[in-house]
DNA sequence: AACCGAAACAACCGCCCCGTT
DNA sequence: AAACGGGGCGGTTGTTTCGGT
């Protein structure tokens, strides 16, 4: 017994000292990042060696953006390649300089809780005073047009206005020429005639399908979308989220040119304090893809 | 001042892949 | 070829911090 508690002792967890962070750090600097066991074996550190790595990795690495917000380029950048290769966390990581894995899972966690619970805030006010005829000012989140964008591999996201967003991307690697470019790309099927730049392709693919969807009983049948996709899509004919995005025949364009951009705050988390109505902006600035991968069914009214 | 909810962050867990034996 | 261990990665959970009431 005493036997195994003192085995139980050997391994320690939770927060790290700084102890044992310079421990740590000392045994990268001799050895590497590498031979994470070794240092539980050397009796250096009663860690994992995984626990070592994480460390590592997401806290003692030199050159980590520790402690400051996601930049806007940053956020655009996450929802971009998330968008474009799921949730590969350590592979987006490595588009932003600085970032961990870590950071931005978390980042993007944060994000898909906050737009969860607000468009489930956002329903509960429909189901309780949704009017189709009236002003769609009062069904848009706080009074921010907002569109579909994007397909991805989980779903759709809404962007306000905003679709094409690469050339913000200050720090992303720059796509082969066998990708998608500055181009125009037809959508056979749709028969609808997009300008692109990268990244806005799938965007295009649903909102061509969601202004067709409006009017074409065939939809389905046309679809480029996994059923999963489609039911998603099936939504928008929820009247309150055809309100929210906006008009199907609307007179305003498809593709906005990008709103200015908030400046990307080098101040430390918690430094810059946020109100509740610029917070409302940020977030509605740049809806991520898979929003609704996290929010319930909507009851139809 | 106290409380509460949300957001951000840190760390662990479990699975998987890959190299070594 | 199979077993094993190390490392990488995504998911999840717990904690801390902060702003609002």
């Amino acid at each position: 017994m005493r036997k195994m508690e003192a085995k139980k002792e050997e391994i320690k967890k939770g927060p790290w000292k700084a102890e044992e962070d310079e421990v740590l750090i000392n045994h990268v600097k001799r050895y590497g990042p590498r031979d994470w066991s070794s240092i539980r074996s050397k009796g250096l550190l009663q860690r994992t060696g995984k626990s070592c790595r994480l460390r590592w990795v997401n806290k003692l690495r030199p050159n980590l953006k520790n402690g400051c917000k996601f930049s806007a380029d940053e956020e655009r950048t996450v929802i971009e390649l998330q968008s474009e290769f799921g949730n590969k966390w350590a592979r987006i990581a490595t588009y932003l300089p600085g970032r961990t894995d870590n950071d931005v899972k978390n980042f993007w966690s944060s994000r898909q809780k906050r737009l969860a619970r607000i468009l489930h805030n956002s329903s509960d006010a429909s189901s309780s005073s949704f009017n189709p005829k009236s002003s769609s000012s009062s069904h848009r989140l706080k009074g921010k047009n907002v569109k579909p964008i994007r397909q991805s591999s989980q779903g759709f996201g809404l962007v306000e206005e905003e679709v094409t967003v690469s050339s913000s991307c200050s720090q992303m690697v720059p796509y082969s020429s066998d990708q998608v470019g500055d181009e125009v790309l037809r959508l056979p099927d749709l028969g609808v005639k997009l300008e692109h730049q990268p990244f806005a392709f799938g965007t295009d693919l649903v909102l061509a399908e969601y202004s067709d969807s409006q009017n074409d009983a065939n939809q389905q049948a046309i679809s480029p979308f996994s059923p999963e996709s489609r039911e998603l899509l099936a939504r928008l004919d929820d009247p309150f989220y055809y309100d929210i995005l906006g008009p199907a025949d609307s007179s305003e364009p498809l593709f906005a040119l990008p709103q200015p951009f908030f400046e990307p705050s080098p101040v430390p988390r918690r430094c810059r304090h946020v109100s509740k109505d610029e917070e409302a902006d940020v977030f509605l600035d740049d809806f991520p893809a898979d929003m609704f991968d996290q929010v319930d069914p909507i009851p139809s009214p």
